[in-house]
DNA sequence: CGATGGATTGAACACTCTCAATACTGGTGG
DNA sequence: CCACCAGTATTGAGAGTGTTCAATCCATCG
């Protein structure tokens, strides 16, 4: 996941500043700011598709505001979450002709749309962009499998502890301070193959069992992350 | 698994200095062709571990013959299954400095190991064969998405008919022909997030409906795929 | 305000799990 | 060749978790 975030904000703790500064490689995201150029800002309300399956790949696009759900939908009107893409991540990087999923806007979302094409053509014209995108894939790809993880063997308890937890890292929010919950119960329902009363219920238990405080719908406060991260054993 | 994909984004790129006739696009697996002299041949017995998780990364493998499970195992003995690779699956070619999940031999296995140094070379020295890794990364992906809305939506009968029938195309077996199981019914319970019990249950349900016929417990006959695939609803 | 959509709670039910007993299989040794 | 053994698969019965259906609550917004 996105360790590498906890990494790059840790505080030198003592003087010793790093004495020779060593190459920081350039993150997928520092590329992209080439394409600034190609890049179409684009709004969308609360619920609207940015995207649906089977639609041509013409975009990538980069979340700048907002929450956005990645989902397939079922001819019987089930539904699958596989994940919200928050600030900062990229969505339709696939190498794909056609979209594999939909794209929907959870909260009012704004992001940037880059022409697949010249997305290709930056990809194509250095081999330090195509290894960061190797790279990005792969983290994508370890992401989902312990997603896997959670859905192949957690309880209700335990994927509600680890998707909290995921939350909060994504957010860098620690114990004790508000964690926004963008999205409603439905749809983390649906991200964690559960029924929405489960999830209300499995709140409200944690709840009780004073892991969580939660001021509203929207929010909710992690107070023993410790125990939660006990529950989401993971690896 | 690598379906349309190779039907992808053909565009050349420069570096290859492509003759006139927009040549058969070469597959990952023809690339690594390319491997052959580093490459070691090894051979596992049943249950062997090939590599675990947290081990470096120091290689990449084919399989040749024989079924790997590629899984995780948590503290609490708990285990998921991710998949199973079979003759002519790559395994280990996340671009990730320590292996993030182990690797056993579900029967006896024969694979070729070649050293990632050499595989990274390759992949640095060619642009096609970035491009493809990029490909065969972004199958593995949908493949796992794929799984995921079977975890996250179908319940055991559904569970059970879209491992059977993703199998099925795997092999190329059709309906009416025999379908090998080389794994045992605990290995398909860890990866469909059943228990050993609901999957072999779930096994009698499909034979009591004519669906399957099951001379023995490592085949199985798909007799009716039609509805095999109406139980798997996906997409 | 009342209306609407989401969230929460309750009760009964169903599916899957757990625990336990039995059957099968391939391999081993008498 | 048969008996035995260990590991695996199958079947049964009961329990539990999560689902379903339904009612109520709550917040937002016209």
């Amino acid at each position: 996941m996105s360790m590498s975030l906890s990494a790059a904000r840790k505080e030198t703790f003592g003087e010793t500043c790093s004495p020779v500064m060593p190459p920081v490689p350039l993150t997928l995201n520092d590329h992209l700011r080439a394409l600034q150029p190609y890049g179409a800002r684009q709004r969308f309300n609360r619920g609207e598709t940015i995207f649906s399956e089977g639609d041509p790949s013409n975009y990538v696009y980069k979340v700048l505001s907002g929450t956005v759900r990645i989902c397939r939908h079922a001819a019987d009107g089930r539904r699958y979450i596989f994940d919200f893409m928050m600030p900062g991540d990229l969505i339709g990087f696939l190498e794909c002709p056609d979209q594999p999923i939909t794209a929907e806007a959870v909260t009012e979302v704004t992001l940037i749309s880059y022409p697949r094409s010249s997305f290709d053509r930056l990809a194509a014209s250095s081999a330090e962009v195509r290894t960061r995108l190797l790279c990005h894939l792969s983290a994508s790809l370890l992401t989902v499998q312990q997603h896997l993880f959670v859905l192949g063997c957690q309880n209700a308890k335990e994927r509600v502890a680890s998707f909290l937890l995921r939350l909060a890292d994504r957010n860098d929010v620690g114990a004790g301070h508000g964690l926004d919950l963008t999205m409603g119960r439905q749809d983390i329902a649906d991200h964690l193959g559960l029924t929405i009363e489960t999830v209300c219920r499995t709140i409200a238990v944690l709840r009780n069992d004073r892991l969580l405080t939660v001021p509203n719908t929207h929010q909710i406060i992690l107070n023993d992350i410790g125990a939660l991260r006990a529950l989401a054993i993971e690896v």
